[in-house]
RNA sequence: GAGCCAUUAGCUCAGUCGGUAGAGCACCGGACUUUUAAUCCGGGUGUCCCGCGUUCGAGUCGCGGAUGGCUCACCA
């Protein structure tokens, strides 16, 4: 095995010239680690404690004997002792490397490492006379040599572009990178938990649809060759999941990534993660209260309290949130009374409002736009918006008082959509003519209208429940709990430009 | 897609009026057996994002392009 690596290694050599100094470096102790007959890629490495272990248990560890392991993040040499950072998952540690215990022999081996080596070490716990808790090199194996200089040690990698490229070094040398994609970790472990204690089920749904149903998105197109036809990547997973309550289950989950063929910001990745939850039975206000409940649950569980700060503003999640209606929260902060106008009538009003609306713009064009405009900027604490336009909610049931009208929410915080939530459309008679409606829009070149689906109106002819569902944005609800500004600090690998 | 801004050493950043580039960390050599942003002595390691232009001369000025950030548009 070393003898391969020798073999590869000469010949890489003799491109050597053409390395930096700085990677050159690394290649030669490479190389004289390979001479003297030591692996520097290591093997399986048990160890016994974590640095935070050690630390947190230091009065019952000191003068006790540890094997840990991990990158090593400083190095301070004096002579014949030495002082390095060892850093692990749990957090960092001091290792002191004195000739006298370690021997001569040994203590040379430190030439020939560098900053950003990963290493396994058994050692002696005490604490310097600085006070610092550290362990005493007893035995020290390289694991990994690195053969890349880290970034600087007090500044980090600050440069955007890098750190989203490559996250990786993002990780090591950032720790609350690491801090934010652990909570985002336990948020999707809370409400998993969450559901399945209230009975929900998770599925999972395909991600290759025929038809891109369920949202009203531009879907991105790939091809199944072996079938040779076209597939639309999932813009939504709900018409599968409704297909599910057909089939008699009650309440059902799925968790995963949505694609939507749309422009990236700060709030948009084409990737994202959506939580759908269907409950049969129910309707929008069950599906209001899981939303509150949720939120206010994450937020008890990561912070023992549900008022939150983003971004400076506190924000309290306790529910009830306040309900209003679409219309009269528009009427509320523009002072404009958009009931029961026709199109026409509307797009008049908009003009005097010099809010612009398209030429054939639809009534409901200029619902979107007004709230758009006056009431979106204002939702900074959790409010549900209800009853949306019926034209706007093609999936969703019309309100029983006004047909027009949809028994639909969309909770805000911060002034983000963060999710959207219905009383199910169960008349497949209905939902036909509803999408008979969006297939008529699309024609009109609106390639973001809903697409018909035949088998999805026979499932409805089967008989679906009454239920109520939710979408859950979970990237903007990660983002909301970690104080993210941007969606690309909770996505690990945000999409990028391949850079030439 | 549009506007504004940024891009200089491995990293974080300076760079004056247009005169052939500089600091700290990292790295290399030396000293140092409890340091911790270790210290001390010595060493600058570069496609100034790319291309074209103006100029005797461009990191610096102009035009075009690339990538990124922010804002807007699009979009839930």
């Amino acid at each position: 095995m070393v003898n391969d690596q020798q073999h590869d290694l000469t010949e890489e050599f003799e491109e050597k010239e053409e390395l930096h100094e700085l990677l050159a470096v690394r290649r030669e102790k490479l190389q004289a680690l390979l001479d003297s007959g030591i692996d520097p890629f290591g093997e399986k490495f048990e160890r016994t404690h974590t640095a935070k272990e050690i630390l947190e248990h230091f009065e019952e560890l000191e003068e006790q004997n540890a094997t840990i392991s991990g990158r090593l993040m400083s190095m301070r040499t004096h002579g014949k002792a030495s002082f390095a950072d060892l850093m692990d998952h749990s957090g960092r540690i001091q290792l002191y490397f004195r000739v006298n215990t370690l021997g001569e022999k040994n203590y040379e081996l430190l030439q020939k490492i560098d900053i950003g080596d990963i290493v396994g070490i058994t050692g002696r716990i005490f604490r310097t006379r600085r006070g610092e808790i550290s362990v005493e090199v007893l035995e020290l194996k390289i694991l990994s040599k690195s053969l890349r200089p880290l970034p600087e040690k007090w500044h980090g990698l600050k440069d955007v572009d890098l750190r989203y490229r490559q996250r990786y070094v993002d990780l090591i040398v950032n720790p609350n990178v690491r801090e934010v994609f652990e909570t985002r970790s336990k948020i999707i472990q809370i409400m998993r938990n969450f559901l399945a204690d209230r009975g929900y089920i998770e599925v999972e749904t395909p991600m290759l649809h025929t038809i891109a149903g369920g949202a009203t998105a531009r879907p991105f197109t790939t091809h199944h060759n072996a079938l040779d036809m076209d597939l639309y990547l999932r813009i939504a997973p709900e018409l599968y999941l409704k297909r599910l309550l057909v089939g008699g289950f009650d309440r059902v989950f799925e968790m995963g990534k949505m694609f939507r063929n749309e422009g990236i910001s700060t709030k948009h990745n084409p990737e994202f993660t959506m939580c759908e939850l269907y409950m049969a039975y129910g309707d929008a206000s069950d599906m209001m209260k899981i939303t509150e409940d949720i939120y206010a649950h994450i937020a008890n569980e990561l912070f023992g309290t549900t008022k939150i700060t983003f971004q400076g503003q506190e924000i309290d999640l306790a529910p009830p949130w306040p309900r209003k209606p679409l219309l009269d929260a528009i009427k509320e902060y523009s002072g404009i009374d958009l009931k029961g106008l026709n199109d026409a009538q509307a797009r008049q009003i908009a003009k005097e409002k010099n809010i612009e609306v398209e030429e054939n713009a639809s009534y409901a064009n200029v619902v979107d736009e007004f709230f758009d405009a006056f009431v979106e900027p204002k939702l900074v604490q959790p409010i549900f918006i209800v009853d949306h336009p019926v034209e706007v909610s093609p999936l969703a049931k019309r309100k029983k008082d006004d047909p027009l009208l949809t028994d639909r929410f969309e909770p805000f915080i911060v002034t983000w959509e963060v999710a959207n939530g219905f009383t199910e459309l169960n008349d497949p008679i209905d939902q036909k003519g509803r999408f008979s409606d969006q297939v008529a829009q699309r024609e009109k070149g609106d390639d973001e209208a809903h697409m018909m689906d035949d088998d999805y109106i026979t499932a409805l002819e089967y008989g679906m429940p009454p239920a109520g569902g939710l979408g859950l944005g979970i990237d903007r609800m990660v983002m909301l709990f970690t104080d993210s500004p941007s969606i690309r600090d909770v996505l690990l690998f945000p999409h990028m430009r391949p850079r030439s």
